[in-house]
RNA sequence: GGGUGCAUAGCUCAGCGGUAGAGCGCCGCCCUUACAAGGCGGAUGUCGGCGGUUCGAACCCGUCUGCACCCACCA
């Protein structure tokens, strides 16, 4: 090892590598090795430089409290694509911030003022605001301290937040240049209305259940001139301007045009015609409430009905008369009792299942309510949005989930952006004392003068964080950043803010970027579940802290279970389980580290060349050189599942285990062969755990800087595949290996203890292994024959015979029980090829290759047979 | 009402046309001088049901059943 000054002080360097502890301990050294990452500007983006950008932002977490199992998740990936770039000498951005997430902010915020028994009002909306900043900083805190204990290697210069100076500016700016392009606008709508959160919400903020409901008859009118109507929501029948049937409705064509009495009102309205309603449902008649039901306001507004509103903004009926003040359930019951006192109600109510919506944030049911709200109309940016996918500018990962997201933006309505809300980006817009409506860029000065004042609401949030891939890089300025790392490369994020977040980037890049989509690939990832695929709740007591998880097993452990779960766009179920087989991994890696430091492995010098280097270094190798080819396939597919797995089981089963093993006995041998292994073993670590720091970024820096006495591996070149393969030592060793297992099989059947020496002479003239006695010796724990040695078993591999003295002790019927399993599986082996070989259809149509493999099975099940049947044979009478 | 996805070992899931796999769990033997957070060996499945296509199906097609999720303005 080389003198390192910049060596990190921990254990891995700091003692020799037998005083090293046997177990790895995260906690001890990641917070240390974090720090001097960001001391040293590894994560630091640089604008000016030339190398090829890489860009991913962060999908801006809330700053509604601390991050959760599903962040740790999105940050593990995004963070290993990250770091492979860097260590392929990209000029690698991951751009940090976070969400002011207006609803769901200011509902915690006014959760935590409840508690003091206070609301917003009582601070009023300066006051509020501000104490919300408070909230920000102190969660803002929290969640950049997930990130780092987590080892996201974000620019933290960077760090952005959806409210800070630049990017309300963008805000503004994009405002203003929708509102001048005629693609921001102001109407009175039916929306959805939170009568708790006292806030329009937009179409996907509401979430449809199905609710139980009663279904109940009313008859409107009287005698010839009666019609009965079926609704779930009786107490809208105050505000009711009409009754509509089908035009084709005979029953009711003698109606339309006449007036008939509204019960309880004393007010008369009219019959109307209109395709709407289904004369096949109920009674073939419906009720018109246009103020309060966004199927009745458009049949209102084709028949000029008035929209009578009965209910405020907390659902509480209005209009005057014994039914005021009360709220909306107690109107209904109250209003079915007046009803059926009247003998209005002709049908029993019955049970009806109905789908209703609720606020996403707080769950309380929707109010539909006719309200001026400023929309946008998203036509031509759907077009723009959908246009980029389907002609490939933007790809989508997995793709099926293009299908999803075509769905959504080919049939959108109209974005309510207004919200009634405290907390967010306040609108650019005011109003003159004449009605003047003037919106206000950034750089525009306000109206004064007397009468003037702002629109009091506040933008949907998903509106500033549409901007988020730009914003983030200084527009609307045109900063050398955004012209660096504008179009991001990737957005990882979850299939579910799909709607919400991808699509609305992807129409406001489009527009502010002149058509230049946001980023080229969209790698959409599931939710994290539970171990039994439950979605993970706070109320169902089943969420999992990840800070938690990483005190007790280590961030890398936290990390790589979540990474070796991720299967593109499918959801990650993950129990403690599986972080412990993970941590079990960390430890492998550190031992094995351990052991090479300890035996001498290097880095120094060149790699011999092929002809020097034994089998077993040729056969690792040119493993190694097909994994570093197999995850790169897998990163630039997003396969993290797969290239973790990959990874896992090269590193534990090959290089740890057999290679790791065989060195062993080259090692005792010393000599050229030894110095050559040494360095192979040394190469082999190094590249292992290059491949693997993305994903294990802690245990690998501390061990690779260990081993190369480098800087960090953070800064390390990733793996090159060399191409370089050498099928004939694969072959080899995978003889090798079936020899070893098969003689350890014998020993176990045998209940001989593993470390017990045996007696054995081989033979292995004239096969590839020939080169391979002492390892397999010293993996089979073979004695040489020595005086007197006598053959009581005789196993033949592979070629090679394997002879051992079991001095008469052997368990015979053990062993002609495992030959006898052995016999009859190679017997139906024999018995399957043939029948195979002897279907000519089979022969006539299947590929040669296949033709070729069963042959071969088949010859090896006869040997097999052969060789089975001697043994047993051979064996001594019971 | 539409749409999508999933049903494979005890659990959670890979595999998606040519001999059924992983992790955890389970059984047995071992503290073998890197690692017991380890080593070695082992057991376990009519790949949801029924049809079809194919020389060959866990994999393709149809259908049924059961579960998820998404979308939708039927009172």
């Amino acid at each position: 090892m080389t003198d390192n000054t910049q060596r990190p002080q921990d254990g891995a360097s700091s003692a020799r590598p037998e005083d090293l502890p046997t177990q790895y301990a995260p906690a001890e050294v990641e917070g240390q090795l974090y720090e001097r990452w960001v001391e040293r500007g590894y994560f630091e983006a640089d604008e000016a430089g030339g190398k090829e950008p890489y860009t991913i932002v962060i999908p801006p977490p809330n700053v509604t409290g601390s991050l959760h199992l599903g962040h740790a998740f999105e940050h593990t990936l995004i963070d290993a694509l990250t770091r492979r770039k860097r260590m392929q000498g990209y000029e690698t951005l991951w751009q940090p911030g976070m969400d002011h997430a207006g609803i769901a902010t200011q509902n915690v915020v006014e959760r935590e003022l409840a508690k003091e028994g206070k609301s917003r009002h009582d601070l009023g909306r300066e006051a509020f605001v501000d104490r919300v900043w408070k909230w920000k900083a102190e969660s803002g805190g929290q969640i950049s301290g997930q990130m780092k204990r987590l080892g996201d290697g974000v620019a933290w210069s960077r760090e952005r937040f959806t409210m800070d100076e630049g990017l309300s500016k963008a805000v503004q700016t994009i405002f203003k240049r929708l509102y001048d392009d005629e693609l921001i606008y102001r109407a009175e709508r039916i929306i959805n209305w939170c009568p708790r959160c006292l806030t329009a919400i937009s179409d996907i903020e509401a979430e449809y259940q199905d609710d139980e409901g009663e279904l109940i008859s009313i008859r409107y009118g009287e005698g010839e001139n009666a019609i009965v109507v079926a609704t779930t929501r009786a107490e809208t029948m105050l505000g009711d301007t009409a009754v509509a049937v089908h035009p084709d409705d005979e029953r009711y064509r003698h109606l339309v045009g006449t007036e008939i009495e509204l019960p309880l009102t004393g007010r008369r309205i009219p019959v109307v015609a209109d395709e709407h309603v289904d004369p096949g449902f109920g009674t073939g008649a419906v009720k018109v409430t246009p103020a309060h039901d966004p199927n009745d306001f458009e049949i209102g507004r084709r028949h000029g009905l008035p929209n009578l509103a009965v209910m405020d903004e907390h659902a509480v009926i209005t209009v005057h008369g014994p039914f005021q003040g009360l709220d909306r359930l107690e109107a209904r019951s109250t209003i079915v009792a007046a009803l059926r006192a009247e003998g209005r109600i002709v049908a029993e109510k019955r049970p009806y299942t109905h789908s209703v919506g609720h606020c996403s944030r707080c769950k309380t049911t929707l109010e539909p309510r006719l309200s001026m709200q400023w929309w946008v109309k998203v036509g031509p940016l759907a077009q723009a949005a959908g246009d980029a996918v389907r002609d490939g500018r933007v790809k989508i990962h997995p793709e099926d989930m293009s299908k999803r997201y075509f769905d959504w933006v080919d049939n959108l309505h109209d974005w309510c952006i207004s919200r009634q809300l405290w907390w967010g980006h306040r609108i650019p817009v005011w109003y003159g004392p004449n009605g003047e409506v003037v919106c206000v860029g950034p750089d525009d000065e306000p109206p004064s003068g007397e009468g003037w004042r702002q629109d009091s609401d506040v933008l949907d949030t998903w509106f500033s964080s549409g901007l988020w891939p730009f914003s983030t890089l200084g527009w609307p300025e045109r900063t050398d950043s955004l012209a660096k790392f504008y179009p991001n490369s990737v957005l990882v994020t979850g299939y579910d803010i799909l709607f919400f977040w991808v699509a609305r980037m992807m129409m406001f890049g489009l527009y502010a970027m002149d058509g230049t989509p946001p980023f080229h690939t969209v790698a959409l990832h599931g939710m994290v579940r539970d171990q039994f695929g439950k979605k993970m709740s706070k109320s169902f007591g089943n969420a999992v802290n990840p800070l938690d998880w990483m005190d007790t097993y280590g961030s890398d452990a936290v990390r790589f279970t979540l990474a070796r779960g991720a299967h593109p766009g499918v959801d990650v179920p993950i129990g403690e389980d599986w972080v412990q087989a993970s941590r079990n991994f960390a430890n492998k890696i550190w031992n094995a580290t351990r052991f090479a430091l300890m035996n001498g492995a290097t880095v120094e010098g060149e790699l011999p060349d092929a002809e020097r280097l034994s089998a077993a270094d040729r056969w690792i190798l040119s493993r190694l050189n097909s994994v570093v080819a197999e995850v790169d396939a897998y990163y630039d597919d997003y396969q993290f599942a797969k290239l973790s797995d990959t990874l896992f089981h090269f590193a534990w089963d090959e290089v740890f285990d057999w290679y790791v093993e065989l060195s062993k006995t080259t090692f005792a041998k010393g000599g050229p062969a030894a110095d050559a292994s040494r360095r192979v073993l040394g190469e082999v670590l190094d590249v292992t755990l290059r491949l693997l720091h993305p994903l294990v970024p802690f245990v690998t820096e501390q061990l690779w800087t260990a081993l190369t006495g480098q800087e960090s591996v953070v800064i390390a070149d990733w793996p090159a595949d060399s191409a370089f393969r050498d099928p004939a030592a694969e072959r080899e060793i995978e003889t090798l290996q079936q020899v070893v297992t098969e003689v350890r099989r014998f020993r176990a059947d045998q209940g001989l203890q593993p470390g017990q020496k045996v007696p054995a002479r081989l033979e292995l003239g004239g096969t590839a292994l020939a080169a391979h006695e002492d390892a397999i010796r010293q993996l089979l724990r073979l004695q040489p024959e020595g005086e007197g040695f006598t053959a009581t078993a005789t196993l033949p591999v592979a070629g090679a015979t394997v002879a051992l003295d079991l001095s008469g002790a052997i368990d015979v019927e053990a062993e002609r029980k495992r030959l006898a399993k052995d016999l009859a599986a190679a017997e139906k082996e024999l018995a399957q090829t043939t029948a195979k070989l002897g279907n000519e259809a089979f022969l006539a149509k299947a590929p040669d290759q296949v033709v070729e493999k069963i042959r071969a099975r088949q010859a090896s099940a006869g040997s097999d047979i052969e060789r089975i049947s001697a043994q047993l044979s051979a064996l001594p009478q019971a």
